[in-house]
RNA sequence: GCGACUGUGGCGAAAUCGGUAGACGCCCGAGACUUAAAAUCUUGUGCCAGCAAUGGCGUGCCGGUUCGAGUCCGGCCAGUCGCACCA
C-alpha cells in the first residue's frame, strides 16, 4: 500500500505506467504452445499524416479486448504497421514536391508516436510498413505462383483516361465527368492489365460465409450480394438473314449469346440488348453513324458503376436482327447504356413486361411490351411498371401454366435439345484487376520480352524493388519514364526487354497482412510454422467501409495461401469481426456570399442552450457574432469538423480519450464527438482516483469476512460482484463496453454513498476499489495501473487475473416484481427468494394501488412471469 | 439505380430470449461550500395535468400478431454506408 497524490495528474500517471511497461516489454508477444492463443487485429492505417479519432476509437476497441483476453490468461498478439502504399502519397508529392517515400516514412513514425501516447499494448517488435521489399517480395512471389497455377492471365479492360493529362484517373478523381486537375472530359480507354482469377473461388467464397458465425449478418449478406451467385441459362439467338449487311459476317459465329436469369420470360421477349462495347454493336458502328456515335458517347464517361446506374437510359437499334430460339420471330437488336460488358455475355434479353429496366427502355423508345406472367390476381397491370414477380406463365405456347421452377426446368430442357442454350451458373463478381497505372505501390514481376512475351520474374531476383526517389507529377507514373527500372534483360531468351512499369493495386498489399504478423521478419519465404500456431485472427476490428472489398479479397488471398501450400491454419482468415462505426461531430458554419458555406471548427464556437438543455444559438468565440449550427456529419476536412485526438490527449490524457470512446456508443454505431462528453470522462476518472487515495490514506484494509455482514455491506458487495459478472459479460462476450462502464459508474456511485470506516467496511470497500480497477484495466490502463498498486496488489494490473465474480456475493433475500392489470403497469410488490405463484399473486392482489384497478371487475386470466411481473387480464 | 444498415427525452444512449421504456453519462435547473468564481458535493430533470398521491400520453409514420411490442410481421417515410482505380 502506498500513498497517492489527492489529485489525478493523467501526464504523469500516463508516462509512469507506459515507461513501465516499455521496460518490461509487456506487450510482445511469444508463441506458447501451452497456452490458449487469441489474435486480435485492427485494421492498419494508411500513414496519411495524423492520427484522426476514426483510427484512435478503431485501436481502442482492439486494444480493450486483446487487454481483457490477456488478463484472461491467453497468448495474446495484438500487431500493428502501415498500409503504406497509395495513392495519397502520390498527391502529396503533386502538390508540394515530396518524394512519396520520404512523405510515407514521415508520417508513419509521426502516427507511432501518437500511437504510444494512447498506450495501445501494440507489439511494435512485429511492426509491418508494406512499402518495404522485404514485405512486398513475398506478394510478387505469390502472384508468380499464381502465375504458373493459370489463376493469373492479361486482357484488355476499361480505365477512366484523362486525354490532357495522358493519364489513368482513379474513379474519385473522377468529378462530374471531368478529371480533377485537368478539367478535360474523362473518356474510356481499354489498355492490357492483369487480372486474378477470383471467379474460379467465387463458390468457395460465398459457401464459406456460412461458417462465419462470428461475422455480422450484414457485412455476410453484403458479400453473398457482391458475388452475386445465380442459376440461368444461356440462351442463342441467330442473327437474321440480312443483318450480315451491317456485320462483317463471319465473326460471331451467327449467333448472339444472352444470359438470363428469367428464362420463364422467354416469350416476353421482345428485343435484345447488347452493352456498347459488345463486338456486335462495334461491328454495327462500323456501317452506320448513328450507332458509331452512340458507341463513342458511351465512351464519354466514367467506368464507376454507381455513375452508370443511375444515368438516363439510353439506346440504339443496331439495324440487325436475331431469330426467337423457340418462337422463330424475328426481334431487333439494341445497344443499351445500362447492359454491362462485363457481366454474363454482354447481352441481355429484354422483356419490358417483367423486367423494370426492360420497361424503362421499351417506354422510351416506343417498343412493344408482352405479358407472358399471370399474377394471382390473373393477367397483371403494367401501365405503371413491370409485374417482376413470379407467377404461371400465359402466351407461352407448350409452357402454359408452368411455374417458374417448372418453366425454367422445361425451357431449359428445349433450348438444351435444339443446341440453342445451356444452364449456367453465373456471378456477378468479376475478376480482379490488379494492375495500377501508378508509382507508389508494389511493381508486378513480369518482363515483356519481344520474342518470348510475357516473362515471369526468376524467382531468384526477386523482389523487383521499386525505386524510392521518383517524384510523380500528375502526368503517367515515373517508372515508365525511368530506364533504370524498366530496361533488363529477358530471363529466358536474355535479348533486351522492358519490365512491367504497372503496380499492383494496393488492396494486395492488405489481403495478407494479418499473416505476416505471424513471422514478420522470416526471409526464407512468405510465412513460416509461427503462421500456424496464430491464425487465423480470432477479432478483427475495423471500419463497415471494408465491408465488401478487402474483406473479401482477404478471404480470397487466405485460400490461395491455404492453396499454395503455406501454413495457414483453417480456411477462412477472420473467425470473429467487428465494423466500428464512423466517429462524428456536429458542425458549424456562416453563409458567405453567394450562398457558400464558410464552415467553423466546434472548437472555436461556444454554444447557447435553453432552460431545458437545448441548443439555442452558437457564437464565435473569436468575434462573439453568430454562426449557424448545421447537422452532426463524419469529421472531414471538408466540413472543418474534426478533433486532432493529441490536442485532447493533451488537456485531458488518453485514459479519458478511450474512456470516452468506449462509454459512449457501442462499437456498431456511429460516435458523436462531444467536448462535454470528454469533461464528464475525466471527470468520472477524478472521482475514482479521489476515492482510492481517500481510502488508501487510511492505511491497509484488513481482511474480508463474509459471514457476519451488515445488510449496507452485503448489498455493497453484491453490487462489487454485480459489476464485475456484468462487466466481464460485456467486455468478453458481448462487446458492448458502454453498459460495461455505465456498470462501473453505478459502483462508484454507490462507493459515494457507502459511508462506513469500520474495519469490514474498509475490508468491502476495497474488494470494490479492486474490482474497479482490475475491471477498467482494459479500458484505462494507465490509471488502473497506478491504482491497483496503490491499492497494495502485488504486481502490475497488466498481468493481473481477470476478477470472478462470487456467487455467494450476488444472493438476495427478496425480489421486486411489477405488477400490471391489462399490460399496464399498476404497482410493484417485493416478495422473498422462492415464493409461490400463490404467494405471488395474493401480494400482487392486495397492492394498494392494484386494488383500485381490480375493483368490480373478474380477472380472467393470471399471468406470473418468474423473477419478473405478474399480469391480470380483467 | 442496386445492395446493406440506422431511426427511443434537449443530446449520446440503456432495455441481452416478447415482460417496469429512458439505466449510465452530457446539457440544463435548484441548493451547499466560497468575499466571488472555478472545481467539488447534494438534489431535480420524457411530455402534459396535479400541492401530492396519481392519471393520461410517449420508442420515425400507418396497420397487424399477443395477456403484454422499442423488440416479431406487413407497408411507408427519412437518414447513413458500399458499388470493383480512395483506403
Amino acid at each position: 500500500m502506498t500513498t497517492l497524490p489527492e489529485t489525478y495528474q493523467p501526464a504523469a500517471v500516463e508516462a509512469a505506467a507506459q515507461a513501465y511497461w516499455s521496460e518490461q516489454d509487456s506487450f510482445r508477444a511469444r508463441e506458447d504452445a501451452g497456452r490458449e492463443k487469441f489474435y486480435c487485429l485492427s485494421m492498419f492505417p494508411y500513414p496519411s499524416g495524423r492520427l484522426h479519432m476514426g483510427h484512435v476509437r478503431n485501436y481502442t476497441i482492439s486494444d480493450v479486448i486483446a487487454r481483457y483476453q490477456r488478463m484472461r490468461g491467453k497468448a495474446v498478439l495484438h500487431p500493428m504497421g502501415f498500409d503504406a502504399f497509395g495513392l495519397p502519397a502520390e498527391n502529396a508529392a503533386i502538390k508540394s514536391g515530396v518524394p512519396p517515400a520520404e512523405w510515407t516514412y514521415a508520417n508513419m513514425s509521426y502516427m507511432k508516436r501518437q500511437l504510444s501516447q494512447l498506450g495501445f499494448a501494440f507489439d511494435w517488435s512485429r511492426e509491418i510498413a508494406t512499402c518495404r521489399p522485404e514485405y512486398y517480395r513475398w506478394e510478387q512471389w505469390l502472384f508468380l505462383q499464381l502465375y504458373k497455377k493459370g489463376l493469373v492471365y492479361r486482357k484488355n479492360s476499361v480505365v477512366n483516361w484523362d486525354p490532357v493529362d495522358n493519364t489513368v484517373l482513379a474513379n474519385e478523381q473522377v468529378i462530374d465527368g471531368r478529371g480533377w486537375r485537368s478539367g478535360a472530359l474523362v473518356e474510356q480507354r481499354e489498355i492490357a492489365q492483369w487480372f486474378l482469377k477470383i471467379t474460379d473461388y467465387a463458390d468457395q467464397l460465398v459457401d464459406d460465409l456460412q461458417t462465419l458465425d462470428g461475422w455480422p449478418d450484414a457485412v455476410r449478406t453484403m458479400q453473398a450480394n457482391w458475388i452475386g451467385r445465380s442459376q440461368g441459362v444461356e440462351i442463342d439467338f441467330a442473327l437474321a438473314d440480312g443483318s450480315g449487311e451491317k456485320l462483317a459476317p463471319a465473326d460471331f459465329g451467327g449467333k448472339l449469346t444472352v444470359y438470363t436469369t428469367r428464362p420463364d420470360t422467354l416469350f416476353g421477349v421482345s428485343f435484345v440488348s447488347v452493352a456498347a462495347q459488345h463486338p456486335l454493336a462495334l461491328a454495327a458502328a462500323q456501317r452506320d453513324a448513328k450507332v458509331a456515335a452512340f458507341v463513342e458517347e458511351a465512351k464519354q464517361s466514367s467506368v464507376a458503376e454507381a455513375a452508370l446506374a443511375t444515368q438516363e437510359k439510353k439506346g440504339v437499334a443496331l439495324g440487325v436482327d436475331v431469330i426467337h430460339p423457340l418462337t422463330g420471330e424475328k426481334v431487333p437488336v439494341w445497344a443499351a447504356n445500362f447492359v454491362l460488358m462485363g457481366y454474363g455475355t454482354g447481352a441481355v434479353m429484354a422483356v419490358p413486361a417483367h423486367d423494370q429496366r426492360d420497361w424503362e427502355f421499351a417506354s422510351a423508345y416506343g417498343l412493344p411490351k408482352k405479358i407472358v406472367i399471370a399474377g394471382p390476381q390473373g393477367l397483371p397491370d403494367i401501365t405503371a411498371a413491370a409485374y417482376t414477380e413470379y407467377g404461371s406463365l400465359v402466351n407461352s405456347g407448350a409452357f402454359e401454366g408452368k411455374d417458374f421452377d417448372a418453366a425454367f426446368e422445361s425451357i431449359a430442357s428445349a433450348l438444351e435439345q435444339k443446341s440453342a442454350g445451356r444452364r449456367r451458373t453465373n456471378y456477378r463478381l468479376r475478376d480482379w484487376g490488379v494492375s495500377r497505372q501508378r508509382y507508389w505501390g508494389c511493381p508486378i514481376p513480369i518482363i515483356y520480352c519481344a520474342d518470348c512475351g510475357a516473362v515471369p520474374v526468376p524467382d531468384d531476383q526477386l523482389p523487383v524493388v521499386l525505386p524510392e526517389n521518383l517524384r510523380p507529377d500528375g502526368a503517367a507514373s515515373p517508372l515508365t519514364r525511368t530506364p533504370s527500372f524498366y530496361e533488363c534483360a529477358c530471363p529466358s531468351c536474355g535479348k533486351p526487354s522492358r519490365r512491367e512499369t504497372d503496380t499492383f493495386d494496393t488492396f494486395f498489399e492488405s489481403s495478407w497482412y494479418y499473416a505476416r504478423y505471424a513471422c514478420p521478419d522470416f526471409a526464407g519465404g512468405m510465412l513460416d510454422e509461427r503462421a500456424k500456431y496464430w491464425l487465423p485472427v480470432d477479432q478483427y476490428v475495423g471500419g463497415i467501409e471494408h465491408a465488401v472489398l478487402h474483406l473479401l479479397y482477404a478471404r480470397f488471398f487466405h485460400k490461395l495461401m491455404r492453396d499454395s501450400g503455406l501454413p495457414v491454419a483453417g480456411n477462412e482468415p477472420f473467425t470473429r469481426l467487428l465494423c466500428q462505426g464512423m466517429v462524428v461531430a456536429g458542425t458549424y458554419y456562416r453563409e458567405l456570399p453567394g450562398g457558400k458555406k464558410d464552415w467553423i471548427n466546434p472548437a472555436d464556437v461556444d454554444v447557447q442552450y435553453d432552460e431545458r438543455g437545448a441548443p439555442l444559438s452558437a457564437t464565435l468565440r473569436a468575434d462573439g457574432g453568430p454562426v449557424l449550427i448545421g447537422g452532426r456529419e463524419k469529421m472531414s476536412k471538408s466540413k472543418n469538423n474534426g478533433v486532432d485526438p493529441e490536442t485532447i490527449i493533451n488537456s485531458h490524457g488518453a485514459d479519458a480519450v478511450r474512456l470516452f470512446m468506449m462509454f459512449t456508443s457501442p462499437p456498431e454505431q456511429s460516435l458523436e464527438w462531444s467536448d462535454a462528453g470528454i469533461d464528464g470522462a475525466a471527470r468520472f476518472l477524478k472521482r475514482l482516483w479521489r476515492m482510492v487515495s481517500e481510502h488508501v490514506a487510511g492505511g491497509p484494509a484488513p481482511a474480508l469476512e463474509a459471514a457476519p455482514l451488515s445488510a449496507v455491506q452485503k448489498d455493497l458487495r453484491r453490487k462489487t460482484h454485480q459489476t464485475i459478472a456484468k462487466f466481464g459479460d460485456d467486455v468478453g462476450r458481448r462487446y458492448q463496453f458502454n453498459t460495461a462502464i455505465a456498470a462501473a459508474m453505478e459502483l462508484v456511485n454507490a462507493l459515494q454513498k457507502f459511508e462506513g470506516s469500520t474495519d469490514q467496511d474498509r475490508a468491502v470497500r476495497q474488494e470494490a476499489l479492486n474490482a474497479l480497477a482490475a475491471c477498467l484495466a482494459p479500458i484505462t490502463p494507465h490509471i488502473s495501473h497506478t491504482l491497483w498498486t496503490a491499492l497494495g496488489n502485488a504486481g502490475a494490473v497488466i498481468d493481473a487475473a481477470w476478477p470472478e465474480a462470487d456467487p455467494a456475493a450476488l444472493v438476495s433475500d427478496a425480489i421486486k416484481l411489477v405488477v400490471q392489470v391489462n399490460g399496464k403497469l399498476r404497482g410493484q410488490i417485493e416478495v422473498p427468494v422462492g415464493s409461490s405463484n400463490e404467494a405471488i399473486l395474493a401480494a400482487a392482489k392486495s397492492e394498494e394501488n392494484v386494488v383500485k384497478f381490480l375493483a368490480g371487475s373478474a380477472i380472467k386470466k393470471e399471468i406470473v412471469v418468474a423473477g419478473k411481473l405478474v399480469n391480470f387480464v380483467i
